[in-house]
DNA sequence: GTGTTGACCACAG
DNA sequence: GCTGTGGCCAACA
């Protein structure tokens, strides 16, 4: 399967559950690539699967939403609406935070 | 094939 | 607590 980096990052953010989020570099450490955290944001950025992939439910590793296409603003809406409580632009990665299954 | 860019992360000061 | 610097990776010109 030739796919490249960025469908398995769609892929991956598909399979997030809806009212968790998680964080670029789970997903690079998902993909047995750690330190990938940028390319990931920029597959996302991308996002030619843009209705299929919640690209809004990845945030940066810190907390912060990180960025958004249409604006970052959009992006909290729609987690807000998914039922997840944002504190000063930040989201609680502890509750949160959904973590990948990660095959050793 | 090389260089630049980007929705990033971690560490040091 | 914030700012600055270095490093990682993939896609595109």
């Amino acid at each position: 399967m030739s796919e490249t980096f960025a469908q398995k990052v769609y892929v991956l953010t598909r399979q997030i559950p809806k009212g968790k989020v998680t964080t670029y570099s789970a997903i690079a450490q998902a993909l047995k690539i750690k330190g990938a955290a940028r390319a990931v944001g920029n597959a996302l950025n991308k996002n030619p699967f843009a209705p299929k992939v919640p690209c809004h439910r990845v945030i940066r590793a810190n907390g912060e939403v990180g960025g958004f296409a249409p604006g970052p603003k959009r992006k909290q809406a729609i987690l807000k609406k998914e039922g997840i409580i944002i504190t000063q632009g930040r989201i609680d990665l502890n509750k949160y935070g959904y973590q990948f299954k990660i095959k050793s």
